[in-house]
DNA sequence: ATTCTTCTTTAGAATTATTCTAATCTGTTG
DNA sequence: CAACAGATTAGAATAATTCTAAAGAAGAAT
C-alpha cells in the first residue's frame, strides 16, 4: 500500500464521515487540501494547483466542493479581501495577519488573541462568530 | 441662503480641502454622505439613492468618486462581505457589527473594544491596521 | 454483473460587482 | 471668454463566482 492509497483512504473516510459520496474529484482536492498542515486556498489558485499536478477537476466543481467542505465544516470562509473568497482548512478558533501584497494569511492562535469590550449585539440578534483580520504591510 | 446651497458650500469648502474639484456630482455625493449622520454605503446603493432623488450621476462616476473620497481620507472601506465592498463616512478609529442576513454595518465605537494579545507581525511587516468584524444573526 | 436511481461533474453561458476606454463635457485660470 | 487640464459617462471589458442542463459515475437493488 503506497502513500498515494494511504491519503485516498483517509480522504475517502473523511468524506464518508461528513456524509460526501468519494467521487475522484472529492477525494483529490480532500487529500490535496488535508494531507499536510493548514492552508489556505482560493478556487482559482486551488484549481491552477489541481491542473499543475495534472488532475482534470473543473473550475465549477472546484468551487462546488469549497463550498460542500465548508457547509460540512471541512473548511471555513475567510473574508478578507473584497475581491476574492478563501477557504481555511483551519477551521479551529483562531485570527488571521493578512498581507495585502501578497495576498496570503497567517493563522494567529485563538488563544494568543483576546478580543474585549464587545457591546450586547443589537436587539434579537446573536453573535454569530467574531473575525479579527491584522493588515500588515512592508515595513 | 436656502439649506441646499448651505449643504453645499459646506460640501465644497470640504471638497477644496482635499484638493479635489466642486464638481456637481462630488458635490451631490458629498452632501449626501456627509450631511446626516455617520453611514456605510455600497456604490450600488447609493447611486440607486442618488436616482431616487432625481439626481443624474453615472455609476461609474459613483465607484469613482467613493474611491477618490477614500483616497482624499473623507471616507474609508470596510470589508466583510465577499460579494460586495462597503464605504464608511467614520474614519475614526472603530469596529462592526455586521449583520449577514440584511447586509447591514452598525459601529463599535473604538474605545469600546480592545484587541490584545496580537503577536509581532511577520519579519519585515508592519501592522497597518486591525480590523473586527462581529458577525450576527437573528437569534 | 446488470440495471436503476440518485448524485455529481462539467462546459459554457449567465450574473454581479467593479473597472476600463475613449469620447464628450466642465471647472478653473489667464 | 478661450483654452486646457481634469472629470464624467455610456458602454464594453474583466474577474470572481454561480447557474444550466446534459452527460457521467456511485451506490443500491436485482
Ligand atoms: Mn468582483
Ligand atoms: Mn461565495
Ligand atoms: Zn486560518
Ligand atoms: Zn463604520
Amino acid at each position: 500500500m503506497g502513500k498515494a492509497s494511504r491519503d485516498s483512504s483517509k480522504a475517502i473516510a473523511r468524506l464518508r464521515g461528513v456524509g460526501l459520496r468519494p467521487t475522484r474529484q472529492r477525494v483529490e482536492l480532500a487529500s490535496l487540501l488535508f494531507k499536510g498542515p493548514d492552508r489556505h486556498v482560493t478556487a482559482e489558485n486551488l484549481h491552477e494547483e489541481v491542473a499543475g499536478l495534472g488532475l482534470k477537476i473543473s473550475l465549477a466543481t472546484v468551487y462546488n466542493t469549497l463550498h460542500q467542505f465548508t457547509h460540512a465544516g471541512l473548511l471555513r470562509q475567510v473574508i478578507v479581501d473584497a475581491a476574492r473568497g478563501y477557504f481555511d482548512t483551519n477551521t479551529g478558533d483562531h485570527q488571521h495577519f493578512f498581507l495585502e501584497a501578497e495576498g496570503t494569511l497567517i493563522d494567529i492562535p485563538g488563544e494568543d488573541i483576546r478580543v474585549a469590550g464587545v457591546p450586547a449585539p443589537p436587539a434579537g440578534m446573536t453573535v454569530d462568530r467574531v473575525d479579527v483580520v491584522v493588515r500588515v504591510k512592508r515595513a
